[in-house]
DNA sequence: ACCTCATTTCGATTATCATCTAATTAGATA
DNA sequence: TATCTAATTAGATGATAATCGAAATGAGGT
């Protein structure tokens, strides 16, 4: 569970204007000006607050002709408001809990004191953990030659390839022309407890 | 549905240090000084944080000698995170606008041009309704004299002491000492789709 | 009454950010 | 190519807020 994103998301919905947004497109989606004219501002002032929420991954956009039509995207919505949601009940908290001790357990396990990964887990579970591990040292958004990847990878084990593929397999990246990048954690392989 | 209070929300929670307040006290009540050294920041500011956490409900307190203990309001932490989940469900959004616009006729009916309430309705829904309506000019925190309610509610309809009473007998407010105050709108009665 | 400890208030500092106007980019159409 | 429209960028301004050290408060215990 990743903390800046989930403060990240917070921080973007705490605006009055950022919040009517959303109940705007919750109904549809919307052009900028559209939005503009619905919420008396300017069109500058729309284009900031609509690179915000895409910042966080909550609109995305697609042209026709002249206009750009703005979607919410209702999967992050749900999530986000979720993992606070669950802090309301003991139960998950406890789950939470057992969850980050066992995670870093297996961390400990895999991990040389000096940072590097002695083998990759068979087991799923453990495999996917270690992942996470990686992949924490990697920005969100940032755009990473195959090369740069494999560099990075290397740090802590010698098979990049084999690691570089299942990150693609378990969706925490994706490629595009050669161009990897992180997902968001929603479409992460989830670890089920 | 108070969008200032759920800006007020998110707002709030929009910072690294008042999240990771939050994740503590999900596990059980802290005092002052334990949430300071374990955030290494000084209590001030975390008083600071304290602050805000309680102007939105999230956390009260209960005094046991010399120190302070703080714990977290679930119930509050369940219901904000859900509103804008609910924004993620077409189904939800399309009851939310049903519901607004249903709203907004029994305010137009019950009221005339200049503000004053004709009659209280009977019917409990529409009821309710009205006395949410009645409510949106007190604000929240604030503590009334009775007399002072009664002014207030004399400016829409002469029978102050029974809508008085509702308010208390609906949870839209509390008497403590003949002083009124306004609950959080978790507590107010519910109207039933 | 005095002393101690936890918490709160005050004031200052620094950083972030919402909004606007003016200027620029980018597509589409004529 | 010239022109229209929608969107974005740049720069400025004003407001809000996170954090800290120092001082003040307040409740118990000696």
């Amino acid at each position: 569970m990743q903390l800046n994103r989930l403060v990240a998301f917070y921080k973007t919905m705490g605006d009055p204007t950022r919040i009517r947004i959303v109940f705007l497109l919750a109904k549809g989606p919307l052009h900028g000006q559209a939005i503009a004219g619905k919420l008396g501002l300017t069109p500058p002032t729309i284009t900031h607050h609509l690179n915000k929420l895409r910042e966080i991954n909550l609109v995305y956009q697609r042209r026709d002709k002249n206009t750009v039509y703005f979607y919410l995207n209702e999967s992050v919505l749900k999530h986000q408001s979720g993992v606070l949601a669950k802090l309301a009940d003991k139960e998950e908290v406890k789950k939470m809990e057992e969850q980050n001790s066992e995670n870093q357990k297996v961390i400990e396990n895999f991990f040389t004191r000096d940072g590097k990964l002695k083998n990759i887990p068979a087991q799923r579970k453990k495999k996917l953990m270690v992942f996470e591990h990686l992949i924490k040292g990697l920005k969100m958004g940032k755009k990473y030659e195959e090369k740069e990847l494999n560099e990075y990878i290397k740090q802590y084990h010698e098979d990049y390839a084999t690691i570089r593929r299942e990150f693609i397999i378990n969706h925490y990246m994706y490629r595009e022309n050669g161009i990897y990048e992180l997902n968001p954690p929603e479409m992460w392989a989830k670890i089920e407890g």
